[in-house]
DNA sequence: ATACTTAAATTGGTTAACCAAAATTATATT
DNA sequence: AATATAATTTTGGTTAACCAATTTAAGTAT
């Protein structure tokens, strides 16, 4: 049995309820950002809720950056101020889930950048990496068999090669949702098509020649067709 | 007592190492992506902890929309082929902690296309919005007090009028960490200063016109003083 | 045989008890 | 009185038992 994974980001009612108490807790409390929130303990107590549900919805807070938790010391909330912290945490609960579009859009704009920033920064390592990763590509397209996988590699491996790790972590997170959703609104057929070959390969010599400009120029050509799904319903 | 939060992300030794173990479990039974993973009892069982930690490990990937657990069901794997969660998961266990440089590029990247974003779709609630937290960042900097939580509102509120929630996301989960470092290495003391005011209010100014290109200009010249610094060090 | 009903087993979620490290308080020593 | 030391409390992390919904298997009537 198979299942779609969706709405990967998002909290659930319960999450958002924890985490609008917390937020409440912590300006009735009046408490200097900075300052460790009450304990878990309490917190559960004072939510009628097991500690369970609160560890969980610290964790989310946690990636965030409006909380941390050290052990056995406490959680501490960010240094931001009590106003920052409550029109963050508004906004996160009120978050909608990104749709297809936002992905698609997101995606595109981070690899223009991604892969300037490859051919500016790449070392050799980087290159002969994604030298690798292209073969393989090659191989299985050539082979007349699937390389969604392949293909999500090669991508990948350039956003790695970006040097830039916040850049690199939205573009993790959002990758499966993206593939996922490709094969749902059957977007993009032409995965094994032979051209992409070339189109990889385009980008990969404007990474080796450590040109930036003509590495976005070729990925952009890549992404042609996805563009114009994109903003073509604009 | 206050402390610093620093590497939000990342994760520790214990939850790579969990990680790991189950990737090589899915390889291993070379379980069919999109299939459901072994129980959460069997994975502590198999792994020697406890199920909690593997709670923990899941929801780490499940941000990343690896998996998805489904109450009273199991856990998903996302359908993306063998090859690619192995890829995505190496990747993610060797993601760096971003540095200060790498959150200033990325917010200053994403800044200038969330306002063109929000000059191109902002509603008439999005702009009375933005404008009430502009006249709020007004009135504290003319009465001389810190106004770096209304600095963050007014730009998160931009973000919120892009309607993209995927970049929108990675707004707020890079911008506690930027302010702190801020703070850290007095990169900015300009908050409370009286030109962000013309600086803010010419932001606002084009994204009431619907003008995406003088909305990004006007950006830029905010941002001019961290740009310099972000690309000085290059 | 097939379709339907029912009971047992499995699952993620929840709760409560336990652990070791850290922080705090109390005590002793100079 | 100030400081160092030891006992106590508090803390996040861990483990184990429990719950309700779901899934699976067994049973039964057609």
């Amino acid at each position: 049995m198979k299942i779609e994974i969706k709405g990967v980001n998002g909290l659930d009612n319960k999450e958002k309820l924890i985490i609008s108490e917390i937020k409440s807790l912590i300006n009735l409390k009046n408490m200097e950002p900075g300052e460790k929130l009450p304990s878990e303990r309490l917190l559960a107590d004072r939510l009628g809720v097991s500690r369970g549900s609160i560890r969980n919805a610290i964790q989310k807070l946690e990636f965030y950056g409006l909380l941390k938790s050290m052990p056995q010391s406490g959680t501490f909330i960010a240094d931001l101020g009590l106003t920052a912290i409550n029109g963050m945490i508004d906004q996160i609960i009120n978050l909608p889930t990104p749709d297809f579009k936002s992905l698609v859009e997101t995606r595109i704009f981070l690899e223009l950048k991604l892969v300037k920033f490859a051919a500016a920064r790449r070392t050799e390592e980087d290159l002969s990496e994604i030298e690798e990763v292209l073969e393989k590509y090659k191989f299985k397209v050539l082979a007349g068999e699937d390389a969604v996988a392949e293909d999500l590699l090669f991508h990948l491996s350039i956003a790695k090669a970006s040097h830039n790790p916040s850049l690199n972590r939205l573009m993790l997170s959002i990758t499966p949702q993206i593939i996922t959703d490709f094969e749902k609104y059957h977007v993009c057929k032409s995965n094994t098509a032979l051209n992409a070959i070339d189109e990889h390969q385009a980008i990969v010599d404007a990474i080796r020649s450590k040109d930036p400009c003509r590495a976005e120029e070729k990925m952009k050509e890549h992404f042609s067709v996805l563009y114009q799904y994109c903003y073509e319903t604009n």
